[in-house]
DNA sequence: GCCAACGTTGGC
DNA sequence: GCCAACGTTGGC
């Protein structure tokens, strides 16, 4: 399994919204990114990745599993773009805030920190392990 | 609200 | 195929 980072803002597709669309999920369109939509190409069924609120929140407020792999997206006639179906797992306990992260040193290679502007990006185990540690889960 | 960083576009 | 101009993102 392979571990991602998916970046929103509450004002345009929030936690709660994305909690609401339950087992079905939702898609993640919109993407017009190649990098971007490059890593969701590369996704499997059953992946996990965060739900990262950027601008006004700058935190990891949750966790996401793909429910559907690569497809058209359905907001545009342009087959260029692909996205992924993903849905809410469970709420993180304690937040993780950008500022945690970029304070701690473990976390000073994660794509959040080095290119901010990427809104779908992969996370390593290591880096998955250590931020549901300091969000509170599992152990 | 500003601005730096980055990606995309389009003229040559 | 290069690169300047432009638009967008997102942290501050």
């Amino acid at each position: 399994m392979r571990y991602w980072l998916f970046k929103s803002e509450t004002s345009t597709w929030s936690w709660e919204q994305q909690v609401a669309k339950g087992e079905a999920g939702e898609e993640w369109d919109g993407v017009r990114n190649y990098q971007a939509r490059n890593f969701m190409r590369e996704m499997s069924l059953g992946d996990r990745g965060f739900f990262y609120l950027s601008q006004k929140d700058k935190k990891i407020v949750g966790i996401v599993e793909v429910c559907a792999e690569a497809h058209p997206d359905s907001t545009t006639d342009d087959d260029r773009w692909d996205c992924v179906d993903i849905k809410a797992i469970e709420p993180l306990p304690k937040h993780v805030t950008l500022d945690q992260i970029k304070t701690e040193p473990k976390l000073a290679e994660m794509v959040l920190v080095k290119n901010s502007r990427l809104s779908v990006q992969p996370v390593t185990e290591a880096e998955w392990a250590l931020i549901c540690a300091m969000g509170g889960l599992g152990g």
